[in-house]
DNA sequence: CTGCATTGTGTAACCGGTTACATAGAACAT
DNA sequence: ATGTTCTATGTAACCGGTTACACAATGCAG
């Protein structure tokens, strides 16, 4: 390994030179820096961010924290961020928590060991000690909390949204699929649908998932008919189990939308692929993770300011899976 | 932040004690241990690994490139390769190449920069100076090279028993789809394919695209139909194309499996959601993920060890997008 | 010509760990 | 009793950077 030691002798200055032309700090004669600059090139060299970061107490790395990348929700956050953070020379820890608390406080740890300058992190744990006693910049992904900055989409209008979208499309009997109660954003869009379905001239019925994963998705699709095998509208928790509703109904011979209107959450990109394509509310997660990053950075930049969170639209992406207006 | 100094006080001791403890070797008193210990919990001190990573050349991260995770095959990869990372006491510091050179240069330095151990990378370009001037363990991922270890799936194989599985259920006019020519796992499967297709008594066509974007998916389902209506069995380049076929395919009015059949690669967890499901060569990516971290793991031990790579195998997943056994 | 500010460079302390080496007491062998 | 080995602990060098400080040369004002 190179380091700012060979590049001094090589360039006949002290390391303290080569520091500085590096830095773009200090004073360096001109003479001196276009030397120090052919000694780098000759030999290649590139400083050892940890040495850096060991004395500097903050590295160029932020610590991301997502629930599971598997998810397709959250690739497309974690490339905003990623993206974001590159663009301004920082680069990205990830740790999936799989929302195990246990994980979670490991990777933070870790984080914490490697000196990352922030923290970008989609807990539902913001209030336990490991996060009152961290002094870094955080900003909450997907999340909120009254005591951090956070970039999320508001779930109880995207909730909201959904109900009315099917109301207003003529569904008459609903069926609301309610996600994990352990994921905060998930009871936000289940309210913000039950808010509106209970003022609403319709009947209908709730059904209780505790998962998002993939395999399960089809059996929580069966078991919806097998219980409400009348049904004419459908939220589903999220896109995955919105097409996995879809592959059931037609499985069954329903007519999607004429019979049975579904609608998803999220908009991740394979709900376009869906036959028929799914409705669906959209977040717009490469984007708010972006703003993400972007929020962390100015924080990094300026850690005193007050702190201020960004709550992202949401937005009626109308495919084939609900009908053509169909007022009422 | 609490350093090992501040622990030596507390206790009484030397930091060369505290640090004896830490890392359990060396003598220690039972009574000194035993002050350590308490010290360390009424400080609640852990210890930075940067400062420790220094010392040693060697952190407790590996660095992790990989094209896009928002290609739903990279995630289950990656969590492959993060779980067994993580059983091991080791971290994931991870990359998105986007295939772009420049990225992936981008990121090697920064994961050199930041003495990562080992690295696990699925690029195409192993063979520029960027890796061979890298004297880190390092294994390739779904990719292939005869100067490193790798673990990879047999994309010739794969793509065999593709076109073997469509021909014996009967296809008569088949369109191969072939993936981006810049990515070799596309290209081998691409070339099986060929070789039977080649050898049998089927009509067949080549059909060829340049990503595998999820944006353009749906626009290379409507061109294939376009340039080949007559088709009755095709093989996807990956499943997200094959998931794209079968929209366009019912859009069209086509019946599946009945009138054409269609098979898709990789098995991503979402092609069992499709309808009707599809059929698809599986490659064991979470498997394959670990199997690397593993391999990377070994290396890092012994790092003079002569390279073994691991092929996985494939494996056909008969779903309902192609035909039960339509014997000639 | 003198004094002060500006420019250029080097020496050494520092960041927070690890470990080689020195030192000393205890245990054990002869 | 003495030498040797084992156990226990501390001191200080080291990892590869950054920067405070010291010092010298130069420029410029009065």
């Amino acid at each position: 390994m190179v380091t700012i030691k060979d590049v001094a002798k090589h360039a006949r200055v002290s390391v303290a030179t080569v520091s500085r032309v590096l830095n773009n700090n200090g004073y360096v004669g001109a003479e001196t820096r276009k030397k120090v600059m052919t000694a780098i090139e000759e030999l290649n060299y590139s400083p050892n961010e940890v040495a850096r970061s060991l004395y500097k107490r903050g590295s160029r790395l932020i610590g991301l924290l997502l629930p599971d990348i598997t998810n397709p929700f959250f690739p497309q956050l974690a490339r905003g961020v990623e993206d974001e953070a590159g663009r301004h020379g920082f680069r990205v820890l990830l740790g999936n928590s799989d929302e195990d608390i246990e994980k979670e406080m490991d990777y933070i740890q870790t984080f914490v060991q490697n000196n990352v300058v922030g923290m970008i992190t989609a807990t539902n744990h913001v209030d336990y000690d490991m996060y009152q006693s961290l002094d870094l910049p955080l900003v909450l992904l997907d999340r909120t909390s009254s005591s951090y900055p956070a970039v999320y989409a508001d779930g109880r209008e995207g909730g909201r949204l959904a109900a009315e979208t099917l109301i207003k499309k003529g569904a008459q009997r609903v069926t609301l699929v309610k996600g994990p109660a352990h994921v905060k954003p998930a009871v936000d869009r289940y309210r913000g649908a039950v808010e509106v379905l209970g003022e609403a001239d319709v009947d209908f019925s709730v059904m209780s998932t505790t998962s998002y994963a993939f395999e399960e998705a089809l059996n929580w699709a069966e078991e919806l008919f097998k219980k409400f095998p009348e049904t004419d509208g459908i939220i589903a928790s999220n896109d995955i189990v919105g097409i996995a509703i879809i592959h059931e109904a037609l499985k069954r011979g329903k007519n999607i939308p004429e019979e049975l209107q579904i609608i998803g959450y999220d908009d991740i990109p394979q709900s376009r692929l869906s036959y028929p394509p799914l409705t669906t509310i959209r977040q717009p997660a490469y984007e708010m993770g972006r703003r993400a990053a972007e929020l962390l950075i100015q924080r990094i930049g300026q850690p005193q300011q007050e702190h201020r969170s960004i709550q992202m639209p949401v937005e009626l992406i109308e495919r084939h899976t609900t009908r053509k207006d169909d007022q009422e």
